[in-house]
DNA sequence: CACTGTTTAAGCCGTG
DNA sequence: CACGGCTTAAACAGTG
């Protein structure tokens, strides 16, 4: 009876990588999101090996989440205090451990940079849409409470602020760096100033054009129910959490032309959980 | 300054 | 042997 997952290597090296280290630290967080201290922080539990040289792993460690697609930067909320981002895995990355293990892959998950280019703008514009938003209640609060002075922002306030959010570091506006070959900004519409709200899918977003959507218990659906590595959670329930916190790599409930599950989710069986 | 993040480069190692 | 996944080192910029 094979023992896959035991957290008992002692000083020696466990065999994962930095990849499979990172991506335990972020699924067996609550939110699947982490700043990179609690990663650290993770792994240093889990694995004595990697209580000792601590700046030379962590540098390795740091490479793997800028070089490797399958790990995604997520803005802080502007009214968090706090350095650095938090990092989740990329939606279609859960997957990318084959048969359950941990070890060595055969392929990396990579995305075409076009996604990432897309991915990467609507993040940025999320992020800089926070930012207006909470200028302009940091102003409106101003106006209201000294409205000799500050009074002038409450007629024209979405430019002033706009144009104030543009300049304040060390947050930058839209970004402008464009994908290479979308021709056209994705506008959004303002909504009210929470995460679920700004993060949720555009409303009324194009149909999807060539994308087939799947039907549960589709010879589709059947190949995708292949389980993950062992999980402390199940498919579903990431989908779902993916699609509402980072609705950027979906597409009308659609990654790619992988459909994601929106209404009657079928049933996943994951493993049973590693305890950590 | 310490921490965070990006990037380039070299080398190791298993597979076809 | 070439290729690709992965590790390690290091230069460097940005940020709180
Ligand atoms: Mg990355």
């Amino acid at each position: 009876m094979p023992r896959p997952l035991k957290m008992s290597y002692g000083d020696q090296k466990p065999p994962y990588s930095y990849i499979s280290l990172t991506a335990m630290a972020i699924i067996h967080s609550p939110q699947r999101l982490l700043p990179l201290s609690e990663i650290y922080r993770f792994i240093m539990d889990q694995f004595p090996y990697y209580r000792k040289n601590t700046q030379k792993w962590q540098n390795s460690l740091r490479h793997n989440l800028s070089f490797n697609d399958c790990f995604i930067k997520v803005p802080r909320n502007v009214t968090k205090a706090g350095k650095g981002s938090y990092w989740t895995l990329h939606p279609m990355a859960f997957d990318m451990f084959e048969n359950g293990s941990l070890l060595r892959r055969r392929k990396r998950f990579r995305v075409k940079q076009l996604e990432k280019d897309i991915s990467n703008w609507k993040l940025a514009a999320a992020n800089t849409e926070m930012v207006t938003h909470y200028l302009d209640d940091q102003l409106t609060q101003l106006a209201l409470a000294d409205p000799v002075r500050h009074g002038h922002v409450l007629g024209n306030a979405t430019a002033a602020v706009t144009a104030a959010a543009a300049q304040m570091s060390p947050y930058k506006a839209a970004p402008p760096i464009l994908p290479t070959t979308v021709t056209q900004l994705p506008v959004r519409p303002k909504r009210a100033f929470t995460i679920e709200s700004l993060m949720a899918p555009d409303p009324a977003s194009s149909p999807s054009e060539g994308l087939v959507p799947m039907e549960y218990g589709s010879a589709d659906a059947v190949a995708m129910e292949k389980p993950p590595f062992n999980l402390p959670f199940n498919f579903n329930e990431l989908a779902a959490h993916y699609q509402l916190y980072l609705p950027s790599f979906f597409y009308n409930g659609q990654y790619g032309n992988i459909p994601c599950y929106q209404k009657t989710p079928p049933l996943f069986h994951n493993g049973p959980l590693p305890v950590f």
